[in-house]
DNA sequence: GCCCCATCACCTGT
DNA sequence: CACAGGTGATGGGG
């Protein structure tokens, strides 16, 4: 059945029929498959992708949705699978929900499923509550998401799953154990209501931008990006008045296979099914035109967008994914090709829609830079650090012609004038090779509160007042887990020229939240100088003392209730006093913009040399950062501006963060 | 029609 | 490499 296409590796150029291979009903003819005549909204006001939905007869226009996000566009489409999360437990909270008059039903009703219930004895609780309401997503904000309300979203998720490895690694391998993190607090958010962009979609999801990262498949599904937890194509499915319709509207190109296409706007994707690589004893088969082929199929016809997440191995860490949103691709081609192990298999040829800003061309081009064929545009200075630190520090200007910064000395870390007294004097632990988490013997772990403030990849788990590193005086390998901050740059960094700021700092690599970044590098200074040395137009001065905005980093302790874990404390009292100038001397911190809604924060962080206690700053990931995104923190006020009120004072700057939470100036 | 459960596939992750 | 594992689709039974 296969003669014709056996040996063929490229796509023949005709369509070919695939019910013939594969003996599937032909298509048929398709009608526009949603009713018009209830809730279509105002001509014109289409998110993207919906005009395909007229067969033959639409214009084909360009993809005006791309550039807009945030626009809750109403979605004249009814989804099969109705958010029903959503719709029921809103009701809910209205307390409200013509509560079961139908007497029986609902859950915890004892009776007759006992013994399914006996293999799996969980199922039969109360559903978890909806804690929705406690990071601030409102039902609504459910069904469509926004910028902000992404934001927490992952943030809630990354901060929870820090935490639960954190437990997890601190039970070595005891007793029950939480592997997959990952899963583990995807699942908790999501029965607690806490996701979005839960309304299945075609085209751009609120709140999602290209270019964004993530680092695991559950960060796609609780965002609305990519609902499915392992499968690479997701279809919505489409009541229409007289058929339904399946859509693909995203693929996650895994990179496994032989995606790769020259071309960065376009991609070769393979269709699902055949257990060509998955089941070794089964002879590979064909694959067959449903779910997934199948709305991949009916997608090619409907010339719908289609979102691309393409996986890629992380560079610092090759056991890692990392998955980067492409943009929207339309599906202009796709043919059958025989696998090696013999199976028929599907290949759909994806193009990027043009005019989108570029995300994974981006990514080629550093790599190219890496490797030095095209030199790097605009480049200045290979290495800014003159190698202190041990990886590179470019210096680059694609805007205009000023050639350097002002004069400094670069130095990867503090100079204090004097110990640093503060803290009683302590002795560093006496763990053997390196500390491992869980051990309360090590008193580095237990000035932690029993903690181990990093994951094993050098992740910080939460924010602390203070966070204590093992230092010189400890007994412990230089490559304990604990040192995370005294380890230098790990990122290739660039120092570039921005529009209208100055100065600014970015990354060639991507960035996983809770990353150490830098230290803020300087010369310790009394606290009685700040006022003179601002007087004296130092720029570069970083105070503790200053008026920082609150915000949350750290993960909702009644998220982890059944756990029996609840400590949580996100204290903001910087406990000591810190200044810093970093105007003569100085790292790659000093370059660091101000944002109102930054991507890096800030954390103390102390340990011993010469059985002195010093104090650092320490700067994280907020969140994770793509490369060539410019790193931001929040410069905070000057206490004295904020005794004034929000009158203008003096010395302060106009803010061109550009944020939607602007507050319009700084400094 | 609905709800509940079981099963299955899937470009996961450690 | 093995295997635990979540989600959503599918299908059957009550």
């Amino acid at each position: 059945m296969e003669e014709g296409l056996g040996q063929n590796s490229v796509p023949p150029h005709g369509p070919i029929d695939k019910s013939k291979i594969l003996d599937i009903k032909p298509l048929r003819s398709l009608i526009p498959i949603y009713s018009m005549s209830s809730q279509a909204p105002p001509a014109g006001q289409y998110p993207s992708g919906f005009s395909p939905f007229f067969p033959f007869g639409a214009p084909q226009q360009t993809p005006t949705g791309v550039t807009t996000r945030g626009a809750a566009t109403p979605a004249p489409l009814r989804a099969y699978k109705n958010p029903l999360g959503a719709g029921d437990s809103s009701s809910t909270m209205n307390g409200f929900n013509g509560q079961d008059t139908s007497g029986k039903k609902k859950r915890g009703s004892p009776s007759r499923h006992t013994k399914s219930s006996v293999n799996k004895p969980k199922k039969s609780q109360e559903p978890p509550a909806d804690l929705s309401g406690l990071v601030g997503i409102s039902p609504a904000q459910r069904e469509d998401g926004s910028r902000e309300v992404v934001n927490i979203v992952l943030m809630a998720y990354d901060a929870l799953r820090r935490r639960l490895c954190q437990l997890e690694e601190a039970k070595e391998l005891s007793s029950g154990s939480i592997k997959r993190a990952d899963l583990k607090a995807c699942n908790t958010l999501m029965t607690r209501g806490i996701r979005t962009n839960m309304r299945k979609r075609i085209g751009a999801v609120p709140g999602i931008e290209i270019g964004d990262i993530f680092y695991f498949r559950m960060e796609l599904c609780i965002v609305g990006l990519h609902a499915p937890s392992m499968g690479g194509i997701d279809a919505l499915h489409i009541r229409g008045e007289f058929e339904e319709e399946t859509l693909a509207v995203c693929i996650v190109s895994s990179g496994e296979y032989d995606d790769d296409a020259e071309d960065s706007d376009v991609i070769i994707y393979t269709g699902q099914g055949g257990n060509f690589f998955m089941n070794k004893d089964k002879h590979t088969t064909d694959q067959k035109l449903q779910r997934g082929n199948l709305a991949l199929d009916r997608s090619s016809r409907q010339h719908n967008e289609v979102r691309v997440i393409r996986g890629m191995r992380d560079g610092v860490n090759p056991n890692n994914k990392i998955y980067v949103y492409d943009g929207l691709y339309k599906i202009q081609d796709s043919w059958i090709e025989k696998a090696k192990g013999g199976g028929g298999v599907f290949k759909y040829k994806l193009v990027r829609i043009p005019g989108q800003s570029s995300a994974f061309a981006v990514w080629k081009s550093i790599q190219k830079w890496k490797s030095g064929s095209p030199s790097r545009t605009g480049l200045i200075l290979a290495d800014l650090s003159n190698g202190a630190e041990g990886i590179p520090v470019s210096l680059v200007n694609e805007v205009n012609n000023v050639k350097a910064p002002t004069f400094f000395n670069y130095f990867h870390s503090l100079r204090h004038p004097k110990s640093f007294s503060l803290m009683q004097p302590s002795h560093g632990c006496t763990c053997i090779k390196a500390c491992v988490p869980g051990d309360l013997n090590c008193s580095c772990i237990r000035r932690n509160e029993g903690d181990f403030p990093y994951t094993g990849n050098g992740i910080l788990v939460s924010r602390k007042p203070l966070v204590h590193e093992c230092g010189p005086t400890c007994q412990c390998f230089p490559n304990c887990k604990n040192r995370v901050s005294q380890t230098g740059l790990k990122h290739p960094m660039e120092v570039f020229r921005t529009k209208d700021r100055g100065w600014g700092l970015r990354s060639l690599d991507p960035i996983r939240a809770g990353t150490f970044i830098c230290e803020y590098a300087g010369e310790v200074v009394g606290r009685g100088k700040v006022s003179q040395l601002v007087k004296e137009g130092d720029e570069y001065v970083f105070d503790t003392t200053r008026i920082y905005d609150q915000f949350k980093w750290n993960y909702e302790p009644r998220l982890l209730e059944e756990i029996g874990s609840n400590d949580s404390t996100e204290d903001y009292a910087m406990p000591y006093p810190l200044i810093i100038t970093a105007k003569n001397i100085g790292n790659v911190a000093r370059f660091m913009n101000h944002s109102c809604s930054p991507n890096v924060f800030w954390q103390p962080v102390v340990y011993e040399e010469n059985n002195q206690s010093y104090l650092h700053v320490a700067f994280f990931a907020l969140r994770h950062i793509p490369p060539m995104t410019e790193l931001t923190y929040d410069y905070g006020l000057a206490q004295s501006d904020h005794a004034e009120g929000s009158s203008a004072a003096k010395g302060r700057k106009k803010c061109l963060c550009g944020s939607s939470k602007c507050r319009g100036s700084f400094g």
